[in-house]
DNA sequence: GTCTATATGATGATAGAC
DNA sequence: GTCTATCATCATATAGAC
C-alpha cells in the first residue's frame, strides 16, 4: 500500500490550461461526499475495518462509485489521506535556526496537525492503518516524516543529530498518538497550550546534548 | 472485545483435585499450536487482519479446531495475550522509592517486555489491537496500564503526580511503538542499554518537577 | 455519472459424524 | 479430540445498461 499511488483517480486535472471546456465547479459532489465518509470511516474503524460499501452507504452513493473514482480500497484512502492532510505546512511553521523554544515550536507545529477536525480524522487514519500490520508500517514514514527528520537533525547540528532527531520524532509521534488515536486521559481532554507545557521538558531534553555518547 | 473474557475456553482445569483419570501431560500439542499461530500472525497482520483459518492454516491444523478450544476470534486473541504476558512481572520490577535513576528502572523494567520473542509478539499484537480502531482503544488501558500510572504517580507524588505519571507512561508506550511496533530506524536496530541512554532524559524531565504549574 | 446485476472468493461460525 | 460439510454473510471488484 503507498499512499502516493492512486490507481485509477478518474478525476480530470483541474488545473489545465484551457478554461473554456472545463468541469463547473461545485458539481462533482458526490465524489467529496465520498471522500468525506471515507475519512470518518477509516478514523474510527481503520483501514482493515472499513469497508467500501461502509463507505458507500454512509455517503449515501451506489457502492459501485466507490470503485468508478477510485480503483480500488487502497485508492480511496490514498485519496482520502493525501487530500487533507499536506505535511509541508509543519516544515513551514518551523524556525530557520534552533531557538531557546525550538521544542515548544516543534511540538506547536506538529501537534497543529491534529487540532482541525479534517486534518485530524486523515492523521488518524493514517497512523491507524500504519500501525495496524507490518507491510504498512512504512506509511508513516513515506508520509512526510521523513524531511521532518532530516530538518530538526539540521537544526541541532552535532555528531549523531540523526539519531537524536530520530528520538524527537518519536516523541512528537508518541504523544499525538496517546493524545489524539488512543485519546488517553488526561492527555486528551488538556488544551492544547497545556498539553504543550506537559510535552516540551522531554522534547527539550532529548534535544538537547544531554545524551551519552554513542559508547 | 476484551482480553479478560474468554468465552469457550474449552481446557480443562489442569489443577483438579484428583490425579487418577486426569489428562497425560504434554497431550494438547494442538491447542498450543494454535497459539503459537495465533500470537505470529496477530503480531504480524493485526487482529482485523488475521482469519481463524489463517490461524489453523499456519499451525497445521483444522479450522474448527481453533473454533473448538477458544470458541470465536476474540477468544484466541485474548488466549494468545493472556497467557504470554503478563504485566504484573513490570511492577515487580520497580523499586519501591524513587532515586536518582528512577528514568532508567523504569525504562529498563517496561522494555524488558518487549526484549523477548514470545512476549513481544503478545505485546504488538495488544498494541496494534488496541490502535487499530476505536472501540479496542481501552484494551492498553485495562492491559496493566492503569496500575502502573498509579504506582509511577506515587512514586513521585507531588500536586499533579496523576498527570505527570500518565506522561511518563505515554513516553513508554511511545518509545515502544516506534522501537519494537513500527521499528524505526536507527532506534530499532539499537543496542537496549543505548536505547534507554537515548529515552532516558525524555523520562526524567518528565519524572521532575519541570512542568509548568497547571494554570 | 449513476446504477443494476453479478462474478468470485474469503470470512466467522455451527452441527454433527467418527 | 479431530474432522467433513455447510450456512449465512460479507468482501472486493467488474461488466454493462441507462
Amino acid at each position: 500500500m503507498a499512499v502516493s499511488k492512486s490507481p485509477a483517480d478518474s478525476t480530470p486535472a483541474a488545473g489545465g490550461g484551457q478554461p473554456r471546456t472545463g468541469r463547473r465547479p461545485g458539481e462533482n459532489s458526490t465524489r467529496a461526499a465520498i471522500l468525506k465518509a471515507a475519512r470518518e470511516l477509516f478514523a474510527e474503524l481503520g483501514f482493515a475495518g472499513t469497508s467500501t460499501r461502509a463507505i458507500a452507504r454512509k455517503a449515501g452513493v451506489d457502492p459501485a462509485l466507490v470503485h468508478h473514482f477510485f480503483g480500488n480500497k487502497e485508492g480511496v484512502f490514498a485519496a482520502a489521506v493525501r487530500e487533507t492532510v499536506s505535511t509541508d505546512t509543519v516544515l513551514d511553521k518551523l524556525p530557520e535556526t534552533a531557538g531557546e523554544n525550538l521544542a515548544e515550536e516543534l511540538l506547536r507545529a506538529f501537534l497543529g496537525l491534529w487540532e482541525e477536525r479534517e486534518t485530524a480524522e486523515a492523521m488518524v487514519a493514517l497512523y491507524r492503518t500504519a500501525v495496524a500490520a507490518n507491510s504498512t508500517t512504512n506509511l508513516l514514514h513515506d508520509a512526510g516524516m521523513a524531511p521532518l527528520i532530516e530538518r530538526i537533525a539540521k537544526l541541532i547540528g552535532g555528531r549523531d543529530a540523526k539519531a537524536r532527531a530520530t528520538m524527537v520524532c518519536s516523541q512528537l509521534i508518541g504523544v499525538a498518538l496517546l493524545r489524539y488515536v488512543l485519546r488517553l486521559e488526561p492527555l486528551a481532554s488538556m488544551s492544547l497550550p497545556r498539553f504543550i507545557r506537559y510535552s516540551a521538558p522531554a522534547v527539550r531534553a532529548t534535544l538537547s546534548g544531554e545524551i551519552a555518547p554513542a559508547r
